[in-house]
DNA sequence: AGCACGCCGACT
DNA sequence: GTCGGCGTGCTC
């Protein structure tokens, strides 16, 4: 890098705005110690407003003239924001082609893109002291603060206290006095251990676990990607944690991605009674501060070990040593908004760049994932054994053809329900609709609910009782009559959890039946309660949606009814199949995973459908291997690279022009350039109207990924200078995960 | 994205 | 007479 140590004479600098483009400032007079060079915070002046910007480099010369160039109002930083983010976030940046202040902005806690000091603050814990009492007769407010903290020995931090409705003057109040005194210290409790890093002993490996580790522990010191694939149950948890203890053995750390729905205090216990060690969890519920104290112990070293969530693969570590993606065929490691990353790919391409091994675990890959381990990119470990030595439980189809349902449930599927109570077990009913039923119909005329904002139908729900649009969230009355023809005769067609749970509820008016969905677990900690009083153990129906098959151990389940696995059977969407079976999967994984065998029975109206057929009788490898001959066949990913760009606005003509126009300079620019990019559409979108906005796409592919980028930096640039763009909102999706 | 400026409708 | 709707222009 060029000189640091004398004055240069300007700052590029990247800014939080949606354009694409850099500015550049001249420096402040005052040099920050390490004299200007990229990565350290600036504020700046920018229009009317001042913003917090990272410098991107020291250029010698502007575009801009001079007289027009302004002044950096601040330096924040005494040294550059840590290198491993900094690379990371230009990667980011240039990968998904999106403007790299607002890259940063993403990849930055709140805190910090608010400017305060990357030098994570302590937090103040306030203990009492003994003392005349006198001073706070006229000080009611503060003798109650200090009677509360008399209740608490080792006293309260200022978030406590605050949340208690006393204010930081009173605290002050008391101190001025002598009656409390603050102690500062870490935000993350950081008990300094001796002897053995860890607090409970590693559990016994079985000999397939063992060799899987053996297997990883031969590339800890390179970039080694691994794919564990383990069927549900088989101990993949026990392989990332003697990873991981190998690894801080090393004195290296290490960083858990884990799905939104994975971070259960379930999930963090595990890891915190096994090492004796500050384990950093990224979650939603952090004020911006320990979010800032988190990304500081992990930035210093501080804390061996971070779990989190899709953004937590921003966090820098001092000395990575490994990265593990729990669940890594989950969809919730894309974003799918805005800066449309996959933090799984992008792990990956840290990994790359720090020389470390990095594990993918999952029962059941994602296809982009299991073509790079059969090619040998990776490396295929297998766990085929479940821990208690039951073979994983078979699919069961049942044809629903023709047959009467109750709730969704034909007549079999209910006496093994009746069965396995009898029998004192548990019993979970998955059904991937929410609501009382997917719609209203009138039974005189035809008319079903639709949502006057969008291209789709109204969910019923009971609870409250009225219709709702599950795309825009548009709720309005029931309605008494149809809207049509008057008639009386509105019946709610199909079923939804609700509708299951009320069925359940009466044929089996014994049972405690406990629904489990976004809507019956709004509030926090109701899914919590409901996961404890079901891990009792007590016979009991569990209605559910996918929330319910991701991760949670249900060990008292012996059957699984699956009401309808149709749905991504013959959908548009070129992933939806690989998505149906992966949770059919993950659901079955739910059964029998105690002492008792289980059963899962999967009602369709397609029983002979040779990818389901291949599902049941052969299992998910099998047909994985089946859908990428056909992702080969079709010219899809992962054989082929995919970017989408989606056109939204509120008018459809201006769409439709705005992307008739771009797809037809592209495909001019495509001949000149002789590219082999293929350009499909545009097409409307498969809702083409959410919210009231018309919604169309652009489909681009190639088999080389330098090729596929070149073409979206034109198309990127060209809609960016185009001034239809202000009204049509144009977004690019680089490695799509939906077509929708 | 923000945030300004600027030019036309329904309110005190 | 003003408050405020969103069209268009700019940000080193």
């Amino acid at each position: 890098m060029s000189s640091t140590d004398h004055t240069p004479r300007l700052l590029r600098v990247a800014l939080p705005t949606p354009l694409r483009r850099l500015f550049d400032y001249r420096p402040c007079r005052e040099v920050p110690t390490c004299g200007w060079r990229p990565g350290l915070r600036v504020k700046v002046p920018f229009g009317r407003r001042q913003l917090i910007g990272v410098v991107v480099e020291c250029p010698e010369r502007s575009d801009v003239p001079d007289t027009q160039l302004k002044s950096v109002l601040a330096c924040l930083d005494d040294a550059p924001l840590p290198d491993d983010w900094w690379w990371l976030c230009r990667f980011t940046a240039r990968y998904y082609q999106h403007p790299l202040g607002d890259t940063i902005a993403q990849a930055l806690p709140v805190a910090l893109r608010q400017g305060r000091p990357l030098q994570a603050r302590h937090q103040e814990r306030w203990i009492a002291r003994d003392g005349d009492t006198g001073p706070l007769e006229r000080a009611p407010r503060q003798a109650e603060l200090l009677a509360m903290l008399r209740q608490h020995p080792r006293g309260l931090m200022t978030r406590a206290i605050t949340a208690q409705g006393f204010t930081r003057a009173q605290l002050e109040g008391l101190q001025a006095k002598h009656l409390v005194e603050c102690h500062e210290e870490r935000l993350t409790a950081t008990e300094e251990e001796s002897g053995s890093r860890l607090a409970e002993p590693s559990l016994p490996l079985t000999r397939e676990q063992a060799g899987v580790l053996a297997e990883i522990h031969e590339g800890l010191e390179r970039y080694h990607p691994c794919l564990l694939h383990g069927v549900t149950g088989s101990g993949k948890t026990e392989v990332y944690l003697q990873l991981i203890e190998a690894v801080l053995a090393r004195g290296r750390q290490a960083l858990v991605l884990v799905p939104e729905i994975g971070l259960t205090p379930q999930t963090l216990t595990r890891f915190r009674q096994r090492f004796r060690v500050p384990v950093v969890a990224l979650h939603s519920g952090l004020t911006d501060l320990e979010r800032l104290d988190a990304w500081d112990a992990a930035r210093t070293g501080r804390a061996p070990i971070v779990i989190g969530t899709r953004s937590a693969v921003f966090t820098p570590l001092a000395a990575a040593g490994v990265i593990v993606i729990d669940e890594e065929h989950d969809g919730s490691f894309k974003q799918q908004e805005g800066l449309r990353y996959h933090a799984r790919d992008l792990a990956i391409a840290r990994a790359h760049r720090e020389n470390i091994p990095i594990v993918l675990g999952s029962a059941t890959p994602a296809l982009e994932t299991l073509a790079q381990a059969r090619s040998g990119r990776y490396r295929h470990l297998r766990l085929t054994q479940r821990a208690n030595r039951h073979a994983p439980a078979r699919l069961e189809l049942t044809d629903l053809r023709g047959r009467h349902r109750q709730g969704g449930l034909i007549a079999p599927a209910i006496e093994a329900i009746r069965q396995t109570l009898n029998a004192g077990n548990q019993v979970l009913v998955f059904i991937n609709r929410r609501g009382f039923a997917p719609t209203l119909a009138c039974h005189a005329c035809g008319w079903l609910a639709e949502c006057p904002h969008c291209d789709a139908r109204m969910t019923l729900h009971r609870q409250p009782q009225e219709l709702v649009c599950h795309h825009c969230d548009f709720h309005r009355p029931l309605p008494d009559a149809c809207p049509e023809c008057d008639s009386g005769d509105l019946r709610p067609l199909g079923s939804g959890t609700e509708r299951t749970e009320e069925t359940l509820a009466a044929l089996f008016p014994e049972t405690p039946v406990h629904r489990i969905d976004r809507d019956s677990t709004r509030r926090k900690q109701a899914f919590e309660d409901i996961l404890r009083e079901i891990r009792r153990g007590e016979p009991s129906l569990l209605v559910g949606t996918q929330m319910l098959a991701k991760g949670h151990h249900l060990p008292h389940v012996t059957l699984v009814v699956v009401v309808n696995a149709d749905a991504g059977l013959y959908a548009s969407d070129f992933r939806a199949l690989e998505h149906s079976a992966q949770l059919l999967v993950q659901v079955a994984g739910r059964a029998g995973r105690a002492e008792h065998p289980g059963r899962v029975l999967v009602q369709t109206l397609h029983p002979d459908d040779p990818n389901l057929r291949l599902l049941a009788d052969s299992g998910y490898e099998a047909l994985a291997g089946q859908l990428l001959e056909e992702r080969r066949l079709a010219g899809l990913p992962p054989y082929r690279h995919l970017a989408l760009v989606r056109f939204e606005a509120a008018r459809e003509q201006h769409v439709t022009e705005f992307a008739t126009a771009a797809a037809e300079a592209l495909r001019e620019w495509l001949v000149t350039q002789d590219a082999s990019v293929t350009c499909l559409g545009p097409v409307p979108a498969p809702m083409e109207r959410r919210q009231n906005r018309y919604h169309m796409q652009l489909m681009l592919s190639d088999t080389r990924r330098s090729a596929l980028h070149r073409a979206c930096a034109w198309l990127v640039q060209w809609l960016d200078n185009h001034p239809d763009s202000r009204r049509v909102r144009a977004s690019l999706d680089v490695d799509p995960q939906t077509l929708s």
